[in-house]
DNA sequence: ACATTAACGATGA
DNA sequence: TCATCGTTAATGT
């Protein structure tokens, strides 16, 4: 049972821990899985947000793409993340394209369940705020951090928000996402961002590897972020 | 100054 | 073989 991967990103998420066994099990019945290779379309722009969306296996962007076709992402999202509630609750059209970064399996949860959920329970409307509230105070520091820092500052931001406790409990010391895909969410060219990842490397705060980066010194990553 | 795009060769999976 | 990386040159703001 530990083998099921539903239950392994359940067991991890801690929103699960403020429901009563009986809609605890209602979640587990609504929740339907789907795979995506790397590369393909979890969610088209403009669609209803008729689910909240949960990662079992690998890694989703969010992101905007403009007319010239050049595409920016403003968050992504690594395994044990859940995220959509916004559109969900606001009932709009999805306004940015969910698309798997690496091979993924996905967890849909029905907009009607998640809204149940929110009349019913207070500790699971709760965790929801707390939820929205980390997820603000990221977007406030990465304004900020988009004012007055450097392109390394940005990039070693954009970098440091991938293991941002509040947000994503479980990730791993490493992450595997190439210069370009960093570029992306960071905005700011591949070039940038090998130097940028370079320098961080001689800080010793982290370890650059052919296709993913390991986090040695995730402080000295955010001191970096800070300095202008 | 410093970032961006384009381009090239080198190298890992 | 393809993706990714490290670097350089030309160009833009």
């Amino acid at each position: 049972m530990t083998e099921d991967p539903l239950e392994r990103l359940l067991s991890h998420s801690s929103w699960m821990n403020c429901l009563t066994d009986p809609q605890a099990n209602r979640v587990r019945q609504a929740i339907s899985i789907v795979s995506f290779a790397a590369g393909s379309t979890v969610c088209a722009r403009s669609t209803p947000s008729a689910h909240w969306l949960g990662v079992i296996d690998g890694m989703l962007k969010l992101e905007n793409i403009s007319e010239g076709g050049k595409s920016s992402s403003f968050a992504s999202v690594p395994a044990g993340a859940w995220f959509g509630e916004g559109a969900v609750l606001k009932g709009e059209l999805r306004p940015y394209e969910v698309v798997a970064l690496r091979d993924s399996q996905v967890a849909f949860l029905p907009r009607d369940h998640f809204l149940r959920l929110l009349d019913e329970s207070h500790p699971f409307a709760l965790w929801l705020i707390t939820q929205l509230n980390a997820r603000l105070g990221h977007y406030v520091a990465l304004v900020q951090n988009f004012r007055l820092g450097d392109t390394t500052a940005q990039v070693a931001y954009s970098l440091s928000g991938l293991f941002n406790p509040a947000l994503f409990p479980s990730t791993e010391r490493c992450v595997t996402i190439s210069q370009e895909e960093l570029g992306r969410l960071a905005g700011v060219s591949r070039q940038v961002v090998n130097r940028a990842l370079q320098e961080l490397q001689e800080r010793g705060a982290v370890r650059v590897n052919y296709g993913s980066i390991e986090v040695l010194d995730l402080q000295a990553l955010q001191d970096v972020a800070r300095e202008a």
